[in-house]
Parts: C-alpha cells; structure tokens; sequence
DNA sequence: ATAAAAACTATAATGAATTATGATTTTTAT
DNA sequence: ATAAAAATCATAATTCATTATAGTTTTTAT
C-alpha cells in the first residue's frame, strides 16, 4: 500500500480536530473553547489534540494552515502591472488584507485568541522569511526598473513595509478596527513607504496622492472618533482600580 | 487630616505590590512570579493585589505606569531644533525607544508577559490618544513649516507612524531584536515615512539619506542573519508535532 | 497469524490565575 | 468611646491548560 494505514488514520484524526476546532470558532464566535471541548467534539481522547499539536496553540496555527496560505499567497494577484514594482508591492498588501478579511469569522477569533496563547504568534503567521520574499519581490521589480535606488536594500525595506502592516493587522485582530480600517490603513502605511522609497517623481507623487486619499476617504467614512475612541489608558480607566 | 488614614494606607499597600513586582521581575529577569508569591514579598494576603489592580494584568500596567511615563515623556529632549519638525518626530520616536531600553530589565519582561495576559497591552500603553497628540506635535510643527503639505492630516500621520514603531517595539519585546536593533530598526521605519511626506527636496533627500544610512548600519553590525534567523513557521518546525 | 510497536483512550494529577467565603482588623463618624 | 463602614486577611474552591499513568486497540513486520 502506498500510504500506511497509520498515516491515513492520522491525517484524519488531525482533520477531525482541525474541523471541530473551526467549528467552535464558527458557532462561538471566539476560540474560547476548552481543550475537553475541542476534544469531545471532535470525538477524540483530550490528550490526542496534544499527541499532534502539542498545545492549543499548535491547534489554532493549525488553523490558521500557514503553509497552504503560502501557496495561495504565491499565486497572488497576476493581474497585476508587472512592470510597475511599486503597485506590486500595494497588491500584495492588499492581497494579505483579503486573505484574513475573506473569513473574518475565523481569523480574527483564532488570531486574537493565539496572540494570548503565544504573543508571538500574529507576527510569526505573518513574518516567516518565505513571506518577507513575496514582499520584497515588488522591490526587487522596483530596483530592476529604476523606481527605487540602488542603494536600497530590498531585503530590509520589505521587512520594514511588512512591519508596518503587521502593526495594522495586529489592530484588526483585536478587534478595535473594522474590515474597510485594515484595508484603509494598510494603504496609508504602504502607501506612504512606497513614496518615501520612490525616486521618479512621478511615482513619488503617485503614492503620495495615494496616501492623501486614503486619509480622506478614512476621514469620510470613518472620521477621527474611529481613531481617538480610546481614552488614555491607566490603570484607573483600564481596570476600573480605586 | 488632609489625607486620611484610609487613603495613606491604600497608597502604602499599592505602592508596596508594586515595589514587590519590580523586585520580583529584576530578581528573575522575567514576570512570570506567581500571585501568591507576589502577594507573599509585598507581604499582604493574596486576594490584596486583586481588590486594587483586579489581574495580574493590571499590576504589570501599573507597574508600566503609563501615567507617569507621559508625564516625563512631555519633558522630552528640548534640544530639539525648533524649527525642524520633521526632526522632532524623529527625536521623539528616539526618545520612546529610550525609555524602554533605558529600563530593559523591567520593560521587557513586564511588557513580554502582559502580551500574554492582554494582548492589547503593548499597544495600549503606547496608543492611549495623549501619546498621540505628542507623535503628532512635530509633525503640525512641519505643516506649520511648510515642510509637509498642508492636505495632510497629522492627527492620521502621526497615527501611522506610531503604528509601525508599535510594531518594531513589540518585535523588541519578543526578545529577538536587541537594544540597538530597535533603534536602528525604529530609524529605518519612521526616517521612510518622514521621507514619504516631505515636500522639499532637500528635506526628503536627507531623511532617504538617514534611511539608507541606517540600512547600512544595519547590515554592517548585524548583517541579514538578524532578519533571516527564524524559518518558515509551520507547525511541524514550530511545535514539533510528528 | 502473531508478537512487537505505535496510537489511542480514560482517568487522575498539577499548576496558575482568579473568585468566593466568612472572619478580623482598622478607620471614621457620631 | 463606640457602632457602622471599609479594608484586609486566611483559607478553600473554581477553571483551564497541560502532564502523567497505565491500560487497550490498531498496525505492521515477520
């Protein structure tokens, strides 16, 4: 037999929990569930999760599947200007924003729920070296094109362009900005590197009006109170502390 | 009595816990105590931190002290040019990374393990609205200047350049970036945006100057190794499992 | 077909934060 | 000076994730 009996059993024991994990998440709306929880719904032994995944941690990156998100990260946008390195770059940010905005109802609970579990996790989805490629292709097209200069280091811009764009993600994750805000905020920040990395006029004025309007249209739709809802936090307001 | 004696005692007790926790992190280079060992070197009873910072969370906010740290962060580095906005962002994106290198000992660790119990936290005590006004500052000193257009919104620019210092922040606090990498890395991130914004010439070429300067710098203390240490994380490579 | 190896399972135990309970001490207002 | 109110305290209970134990079933190699 090509695949062992063992080895089919255990791709479907970790699907079965993998699906009852995502559909805790589905039907709570958070990934608050228990490990007994997840276990029984998965009509499996509690320490089973554990045998495959080692933690409840494990469980939701897991969910979060990074390497098939890789595959389909590859096969990103193709309608692209594949001359222009630059827009590249912004279709790939915007490309990161659809992947977790296309099943909000998933991501964002598994993603919140990680950033406890392992403070490390929202980043490391997102900043494996394989990614950082993906954002620096553009850059590279940019270098080859003459958008940016030489002296850029294409490896260390791209990790600089994706740091910001975590940062905006890692707001959308805990949950104090909506789906248009990540996508609004994520033009603003690319939009602005890519003015700064601009060395053709043209392109520097192009992501610079880039950035304006994203402000207004941010402005517009959601007005500043989106920004300066939070009030300053000390311990007082933050725990309700006497 | 001015202050009663109620009033004097809780001060006492708060400030007690709170001595008790820095103790305890700078002895164990982390702030993983137990709250019963809290409890125990700030000698009062268990229950004690929680009537006064309900969580763990709250004690490690409290010992952060966000209140305080404006306070000094107000009173930040005066000589500044005065007449340089763009330059007094960048002095006080310097000055926020000081703060914390300046106690890594106490940040980190508090910082590290309040991302666990609240995600929000990091974010938090760096985004409160008042921290804001501040990133802001320079930035309506440069429209002022007629060093940035006048169509930009500076509350939404300095919200996206505190954005990404966030972000390299909370990778410093993951412990893999070191102390100078944060300022180096903090550099990198905001001299791009001040570039991306600069409307005269001589001000953009010198922040794309500090950029690329920084890049350099980068690459010749730390070298590509500091960005590619870490594999893809998937979860075979990250937890183990079989 | 059968013994060894590998996967599971049920159940109980551990560790840490947090809550609940009820008693005791300290302050305050009279 | 004393009763009511507010703070503290000691102790036990709760809730989860995670581990440990030891037995049972399934696969595999012979």
């Amino acid at each position: 037999m090509e695949i062992s009996k063992r080895a089919q059993n255990k791709a479907r024991k970790k699907a079965q929990i993998i699906k009852a994990a995502k559909k805790l998440v589905r039907k709570n709306g958070n990934a608050e569930f228990t490990m007994p929880e997840l276990a029984s719904e998965a009509k499996v032994a509690l320490v089973t999760p554990y045998t495959y995944f080692q933690s409840k941690a494990g469980v939701l990156t897991e969910v979060l599947d990074p390497s098939h998100a890789l595959e389909s990260a590859s096969a990103w946008s193709d309608d692209t200007d594949h001359d222009d390195g630059l827009e590249r770059v912004m279709a790939f940010a915007r490309s990161r924003c659809d992947r977790y905005v296309q099943d909000e109802a998933l991501y964002r609970p598994v993603l919140y729920a990680l950033s406890k579990l392992d403070p490390d996790a929202t980043a490391e989805a997102e900043q494996a070296d394989d990614w950082l490629t993906l954002w620096e292709e553009g850059l590279t097209l940019a270098a080859k094109k003459g958008q940016i200069d030489k002296s850029v280091n294409t490896i260390l811009a791209a990790h600089t362009v994706r740091s910001a764009f975590v940062a905006v993600l890692e707001r959308w994750t805990r949950k104090s900005i909506t789906n248009d805000l990540l996508i609004l905020e994520t033009q603003m920040s690319v939009s602005l590197h890519l003015a700064g990395l601009s060395q053709k006029p043209k392109d520097r004025k192009k992501w610079y009006q880039v950035f304006i309007a994203s402000q207004d249209q941010f402005m517009r739709e959601r007005g500043m109170a989106a920004l300066l809802a939070s009030p300053v936090i000390t311990n007082e307001r933050r725990y309700g502390v006497a």
